[in-house]
DNA sequence: CCGAATCCGTGTCGATACTG
DNA sequence: CAGTATCGACACGGATTCGG
């Protein structure tokens, strides 16, 4: 049988938490480019906190969704980059970003209309 | 130009929050079956409190995803459907829970890794 | 200098109990 | 049946500090 995510106790939940985290998304799309260091990331994601982004980054490394790279430099260096699986979600958070940015006026007139009521 | 999802101020932000949301997802997949009660939704969201449902619902139907219609009846009866906007986001959850699925075992392997580091 | 760890105020979540 | 109210626990976020 297929997992179920009504299920409670099922990992497939636990994965789409991960999909579904604010900040996971916006990572794995700015790795879409390529490999980052992480302060480019910080830089590129505004409002994200240095700790939200490192836990953000810990997370998608420990699901296999991201390799993290430690340069023994001074100045030190970071690097991450997707893995084949963090690849294998591009698409999927591609539509999400491109539906979001479509319909946003679609949804901003829903709220304005419910807010007025 | 287009929303920027990367900006701290953008509508396009929130928008990619409800879809991402771990109920919200769950909800639309649900009401993709066709109309359903509160207490249905209920029952088929294993874990879900009747706090974060409702609030779910709130949420999805301000972004005009959904509808919520009160019959005025004993005992009472609230239905819940999609709306057009809503359907337009299936594709894309049903995909996310096909991901989901699809990926747990790599998913868990993973994390099995990570853990035993 | 860049990235991670710590402390702490605040908001959000979940469980329980209660109402129209 | 379909919510609302209340409260404790936990997670988030910011600022600061540490470490290489």
């Amino acid at each position: 049988m297929q997992p179920n995510v009504y299920a409670r106790d099922c990992g497939s939940r636990q994965v789409l938490d991960r999909i579904g985290d604010r900040w996971s998304v916006l990572v794995v799309l700015i790795l879409a480019e390529g490999t980052k260091r992480y302060g480019e990331l910080a830089q590129r994601i505004e409002g994200i906190s240095q700790k939200m982004l490192t836990q953000t980054l810990r997370g998608l490394e420990r699901d296999g969704l991201v390799t993290r790279t430690v340069h023994a430099s001074v100045p030190p260096r970071v690097d991450y980059a997707l893995t084949d699986l963090g690849r294998s979600l591009l698409d999927l958070v591609a539509g999400l970003e491109s539906w979001a940015t479509n319909h946003l006026a679609e949804v901003e007139a829903a709220r304005s209309r419910y807010d007025a009521r």
